[in-house]
DNA sequence: TCAAAAGTGTTATCCTTACACCCATGT
DNA sequence: ACATGGGTGTAAGGATAACACTTTTGA
């Protein structure tokens, strides 16, 4: 009988210059050398909860602390490249007959990307791993070779072309932010991503240049798509949720509030609108002070109203965008 | 060293009535006869995925297909009694030293109560099991005893006072619906309901009638936890995705379509506004047919469009609360 | 004719969107 | 002075909430 491995996965986020980096670890795998969530194994004796399992190894291996953490999803599919089985990290796939690995992904959030100089860890914008997801500057250019080769995949077919339209936008339909692991998932299924080749044991797909780079830095073992899962969760609850205080520091501009919920979503905001909003949600509060190291007109210092989480029920930011 | 089974269990939710129940199996424990959610093991070496897992086991037990599934949360903690480990359903505690049991718990939508007659299962009004969730008809008579015990709990003490006061709405604080496994785990760490004390062994707490009835039905393992989850998430779900046509036939009327809703969110709606959001979004047709067996003015039939889904980006219903 | 449920009109208010302009600092 | 970013006023349009009333059937 099969031997069933559980392994926990960290999706964890800072700010870093404005922008929205994750927490990575590096894996060399035969010749090439490929990016993973940091991870560790789940242990029944051990391990009282998964979510204490996750704090212990996440601090051990950055040297530090998670503050704000969520589960995402629990992820089983065998055809998938599961997660590693064991802690070695050897970046070998688990192998055929060993153990199932079931892999619990989480969200964790913390008030600044610390460099922890650890070796082979390194903090990355996760726009790398998804260069399509970032419409801060208008529509990613990315988009180009992506959009030829999902036409070439779809052929004609109606189903394939309304799902390729409705999650990348194209002919005019309108950006949806958080279907990341939707997006992802056609792009998989379309075997444009080189997760796709890889997890099927074939050898990488021909593609041009441009569409290879438009096409993001693939991943060890299903962690894309773990990541994927954290970025959309994420989009949506900064909506419902005042997580992104979580992200930054006691004191704060208004602009770089802005610009960290920008960095998140990936989709420019209408900077008068968003303070007339967080005005009315009473979420923030000044201070006072002011920072000079803005370059312009110093800004004022705000802090988050942490208390008015135990006063009544609080709904996350809404998101003004602004028109291109 | 310690095995690990995954365990999954299913919350089905159907309508039926126009009330929302939920499918149960029903658990004989020594001498108590509690309720529980179908569940079964998850096999790595027969299983493919969760998923198919789960919906082979669901139509083994109860004789229908599920539609709608989505997967809620994977509960592993260890103090909290987790699923049975064996299929046998004997309502035994995992032994000390045995298997550590993961559950994975996932929501599931029916399109209508089916009476599957099936020994052991039946479908269940989760009012039974969340007296203070249904605001339909006013504030919940279940609140009174409730709030007492929660006051006695909270000893003054301001932190517990503020949660209680948000989550149950005390003191005039706005009722969230959404806030289900919240409420349950409060009432949870207050001891209240029979599931805490059952799993410290510990005997029942000695409570008066009213407070029992109020605190509602317990089930087996953590399965209420599970239930919970799902009220919630499904509650939420409501007004960012079309999922209520996943519980209606392929006709209905729009006073149906209400009462369903106003079933799961357990508030009453305003009859107008409710409609005025319908015909904004765009989601229900009418069929120029009518249902003559309402009791006075027949009303029209209407279908939910799915064909807008593969068209454009599609929010769930706007819940306009009807001022008590 | 009356109860029961279906179905509609209308208004005040609030929120969102979109426009453009002024302010304080460093170079 | 002017570039750079910080910070504000205001008005149009649309969504929401709240008011009560008419219509069509069965008993």
């Amino acid at each position: 009988m099969t031997m069933l491995v559980i392994g926990l996965s960290a999706v964890v986020v800072a700010i870093r210059d404005g922008e929205a980096v994750v927490l990575t670890v590096r894996h060399k795998t035969g010749g090439a050398d490929f990016a993973g969530l940091p991870f560790g194994p789940f242990d029944p004796d051990g391990h009282r909860t998964f979510e204490l399992a996750l704090r212990a190894f996440v601090t051990e291996q950055t040297r530090f602390n998670l503050g704000y953490v969520e589960q995402l999803y629990t992820f089983g599919d065998k055809g998938r490249d599961a997660p590693l089985a064991d802690v070695g990290l050897t970046g070998e796939r688990p192998r055929v007959g060993g153990a199932r690995v079931i892999s619990v992904g989480y969200l964790a959030l913390a008030p600044a990307a610390v460099d922890t100089h650890f070796p082979g860890s390194a903090w990355r914008p996760w726009a790398r791993f998804f260069p399509w997801e970032d419409w801060r500057a208008g529509r990613p250019p990315a988009l180009a070779p992506i959009e030829t080769a999902l036409r070439a995949w779809a052929d004609g077919q109606p189903a394939r072309l309304a799902r390729a339209r409705l999650l990348f936008a194209l002919d005019q339909a309108p950006w949806n932010e958080e279907r990341v692991l939707e997006r992802y998932e056609l792009l998989y299924e379309a075997g444009l991503v080189h997760e796709a080749a890889r997890d099927r044991d074939e050898p990488p797909a021909e593609q041009p240049d441009v569409l290879k780079a438009a096409l993001g830095e693939p991943m060890i073992s299903d962690h894309r798509r773990i990541l994927a899962t954290a970025l959309g969760r994420l989009r949506g609850k900064l909506k419902y949720r005042p997580v992104v205080f979580e992200l930054m520091p006691e004191a704060f501009t208004l602009s770089a509030l802005q610009r960290t919920v920008e960095a998140l979503a990936g989709v420019p905001l209408h900077k008068q609108n968003f303070r007339r909003a967080l005005e009315r949600a009473e979420l923030v509060e000044g201070l006072g002070r002011l920072d000079a190291e803005t370059g312009g007109r110093p800004a004022e210092l705000f802090r988050f109203r942490r208390e008015v989480l135990d006063a009544r029920p609080v709904s996350g930011l809404s998101l003004p965008l602004l028109r291109d």
